[in-house]
DNA sequence: TACCACTGCTGAATCGAATCAGCCGCATCA
DNA sequence: TGATGCGGCTGATTCGATTCAGCAGTGGTA
């Protein structure tokens, strides 16, 4: 402890804490006297209590972290790595926990961390959406991770789903598509991708003079996508480009082209949303535009960690991960 | 705080301490002055300080779950998903760590864990496999997730491979497959998965006087799956079962299988190990006998905590998830 | 009556740091 | 010469619990 570097270096454990501290010159301690202490500590391989200075300072270096179901989700469990890391750069550690959209158990857990005196809470969801800020937090240092609260200036961390959609449908117009159908809707209200990717491939087909020529309603799902395009097609659909609103769904339209004996690219570019390894297991491997989950779960901890940081939503761009699935030019 | 409590209730810190802990009937306090303190606390909305008791008792609380990349895995991360739960049931939080691998990370990552006191620590991997324990975690309380250490009498949760193995080969032949190709193998050789699968699939062959009728080796890629499985079929390649070492590969094994035209279950029948949500995507819906990750990171959490736990390896059992890739009989 | 056991409670020390309010000695200045 | 300032350090208190040792009061027993 303390007292035996203190001993050790013959100083007293005031010096000792101001050195430990950093406050050695505004405390104006006499280089020597730091070099006998940091010696000491060396020496007697001296780590902090974090118990006991947390009881003083009510800080305990450490953020929480609650979710509804990231570390559950297929890939949106980068989050937590991106996190993770962060939160390391900046010396703090992690504690998560996650509720399973349970309100009950957020509660406890949101309790639980507070009364570890957490330095802060990164409130995350699986799914982009907007939320209301779980009471137990109100007052906390907290940061939004992949959602949004309209009603709270807080600061918040989200895909740039608008320019995801624009970059989707510029890599389907520079291939040269014309007639862009866009496959998939989102039915739960509160969730904000949908909406945001769509305003983004009308603005940019708008560019061009051009307007989603038709869409293929269908929930964001494998089997989803095979029979709602299998129906969209045995109607006699046609499209030179195509955009999926996720690779799951875009994989049910690979599997309902494949049966039709369409050949993507040949008879049409399909691009997707997420950038997930599945994108890359299909076969031509699927053009993407990549939600930067590692990247938003490290903004979140840095911005928790920012004292300067005011608040208000940032948008993390989205970048396309090319594949195959675009005809050449 | 506790004090005041105390004071609202009219008894002393040690009193109300000793009721908040459950030593009630030990200290022999009466009943009425327990409903006194009990009111008193729910009147004020105490809540301990942890900080406080973690200097007194050197507990917090707090669990450590130090991994190399659970959370960046593709389904793995339901470990966390588990571990979170189970250490919600039992009164206890995670803190988490991820150390891509780097040794010099997970060496601070686990410091840092000490220093706050963890009550234990959770080391897991992504891929199951032997370890050595990291020299930070000797003399700590520690459970291995998803690895073992064979120099070391630790408690160690691991799926039980070889049992699955037999699984997937029981589900083949009861589809009276009798021609049962292997497809993978493992390049890693600290990696356990692939052995002790073998040897499950092996040992139940061997119970109807079969062995593996052959091998097709690639690592555990959907590309690999692909491409050797293309390799084989071209030379002449033939079975009526294949075991696939896992989901990814087997997707690829689908793709190569369509390609030459071989119909899954009708030419025949394909089990896989992982049981991930890919299983369920693939057309038609893949056997796989599934990990159970939600289990294992529970599982060790529990063991963890437990204090009569003296060590050794448990198993989790591996359930087949039926899919439509196995030929009704 | 003196001793003891038991019930029901409390005072004070303790955990390991952080930090406020000085204190001592020496140089400087009027 | 005495007041002032500053460099360099420390004593004592504090954070909010846990816990050991012990203390009244009562009733039973020898």
């Amino acid at each position: 402890m303390l007292a035996d570097v203190a001993a050790e270096a013959g100083v007293s454990t005031t010096t000792a804490s101001y050195i430990l501290n950093g406050r050695a010159d505004e405390m104006r301690i006499a280089p020597a006297t730091v070099a006998k202490v940091r010696a000491a500590v060396a020496d007697l391989g001296y780590r902090p209590n974090r118990s006991a200075r947390s009881l003083r300072t009510r800080r305990t270096a450490t953020i929480g972290l609650v979710s509804d179901q990231i570390a559950g989700e297929q890939y949106g469990s980068s989050m937590l790595t991106g996190a993770s890391l962060a939160a390391r750069e900046l010396d703090h550690l992690v504690v998560m926990g996650e509720s399973g959209g349970d309100p009950e158990l957020e509660r406890l857990l949101i309790e639980e961390m507070l009364e570890r005196d957490v330095d802060g809470v990164v409130y995350a969801t699986r799914t982009a959406r907007t939320v209301h800020l779980p009471e137990g937090l109100r007052g906390v240092r907290s940061v939004l991770l992949n959602c949004e609260d309209p009603d709270e200036r807080l600061p918040s961390v989200v895909p740039d789903d608008e320019g995801g959609g624009r970059a989707a449908v510029a890599t389907l117009l520079a291939a040269g598509a014309r007639d862009v159908w866009v496959v998939g809707e989102d039915p739960v209200p509160e969730a904000t991708a949908g909406p945001r990717r769509m305003a983004g491939i009308r603005a940019e087909l708008a560019t061009h003079g051009l307007d989603v020529a038709g869409l293929v309603r269908c929930d964001w799902s494998v089997t989803e996508g095979f029979e709602a395009t299998s129906r969209w097609l045995a109607a006699g659909g046609r499209a030179d480009g195509l955009v999926c609103m996720n690779d799951r769904l875009a994989m049910g339209v690979y599997q309902a082209l494949a049966e039709s004996g369409l050949r993507v690219p040949d008879d049409l570019s399909v691009v997707s949303f997420d950038g997930s390894a599945l994108a890359g297991w299909l076969r031509p491997v699927l053009t993407s535009v990549e939600l930067p989950f590692t990247e938003l779960g490290a903004l979140a901890v840095r911005r928790l960690l920012d004292a300067d940081d005011h608040g208000g939503t940032e948008s993390v761009p989205m970048r396309v991960r090319p594949g195959g699935s675009v005809r050449p030019v």
